[in-house]
DNA sequence: AGCTTCTTCTTGAAGGTTAAACAAGTTAGG
DNA sequence: CCTAACTTGTTTAACCTTCAAGAAGAAGCT
């Protein structure tokens, strides 16, 4: 995001992007942007629920018995406990969520996906599956694609551990 | 999304993303999640303020006089008109930008990066761009980082035409 | 047991985003 | 001109996310 001085050695001066690494980070941050406003105008639109809410039901109905544990949801999904806090309490005031008291750890919660938010996902599903496609897939050669995975592979392993955070010691 | 059941002939069974697109896109979204929430952080803890907005000083900062119309800089930013106008206000509060009516237009109004804006982006572009460096070019080979520009570039090329949306005739 | 520490999940407030509606100004067509 | 249609930018309220703090239970240590 800047234009490189010069690269002076032995000094702190920092390694800026090189022209070309500045076209692949903005191109890269304007298809994300895009592409997440996207799918939730999409997903608003067709079901009512921002596109992180949608992946917590997908996520919940690829459980064993439809049910996960809240910092395992939160952590499957990459987003902190509180958000998902809040997320599960608008999800079950929607009727596609109910939460139940975990039996052997009193603190614990399961969210558990409801008959209802099935439903919603079995309705919904395919058409923000033609959106992803439409938007991604039809659009990137298969080697692009495979490419693509594995780079976003290498990006998410390196965001992973982190050493410690406030409320997330797995998320920095 | 779900597992493919069977693709029927002449049938408007929903094309289900294979199991291998399916990793690629649940990388992609974590990669963008995390990532996404990474230089949120940085941000916000360096500079006070998130990623978006960052990137809107940043923009102010490489254009003409150091200012934008607010549709240009919407536009530039991926950005509704609307979501620009809540930012705009806020870093005018923080006194990095300032507004300015356009003469030729009387609805017209120019995003104005203040000196003070400048400082704080001089200040701390060199800790963003480390953030970015670690998070995503120093792990890609030069191959990759090239794979990632031009497929984020086809991406969000689909992306931009569009037919025409309530506050956004350029976004979808 | 008693004490400290960690983990799980929630909360409340502050801030950011979205959607819809609007005022004001511009443009195009007659 | 004059009106209809469109643009620009803002506003409001509803919604979502973050951050910091905290209640409650589990685990570990002595």
């Amino acid at each position: 995001m800047n234009t490189a001085p010069t690269p002076a050695p032995g000094d702190d001066e920092p390694r800026w992007l090189t022209p070309e690494e500045q076209h692949v980070w903005r191109s890269y941050i304007e298809a994300a942007t895009l592409l997440e406003d996207h799918l939730d105008r999409q997903l608003q639109r067709d079901a009512g629920m921002p596109h992180v809410y949608y992946g917590l039901l997908v996520k919940l109905s690829e459980a064993p018995r439809r049910r996960l544990r809240m910092t395992e949801l939160a952590r499957s999904a990459k987003i902190t406990r509180s958000r998902l806090s809040h997320a599960v309490a608008r999800l079950e005031k929607n009727g596609w969520v109910r939460r139940e008291d975990c039996p052997s750890d009193k603190r614990g919660q399961f969210a558990v996906l409801t008959d209802e938010g099935r439903e919603v996902l079995r309705r919904t599903a395919p058409g923000h599956v033609a959106a992803v496609r439409q938007a991604v897939f039809d659009r990137l050669t298969p080697g692009q694609q495979q490419a693509l995975g594995e780079i976003m592979r290498i990006v998410a392993e390196g965001l992973q551990p982190g050493e410690a955070g406030a409320d997330l010691p797995w998320l920095r």
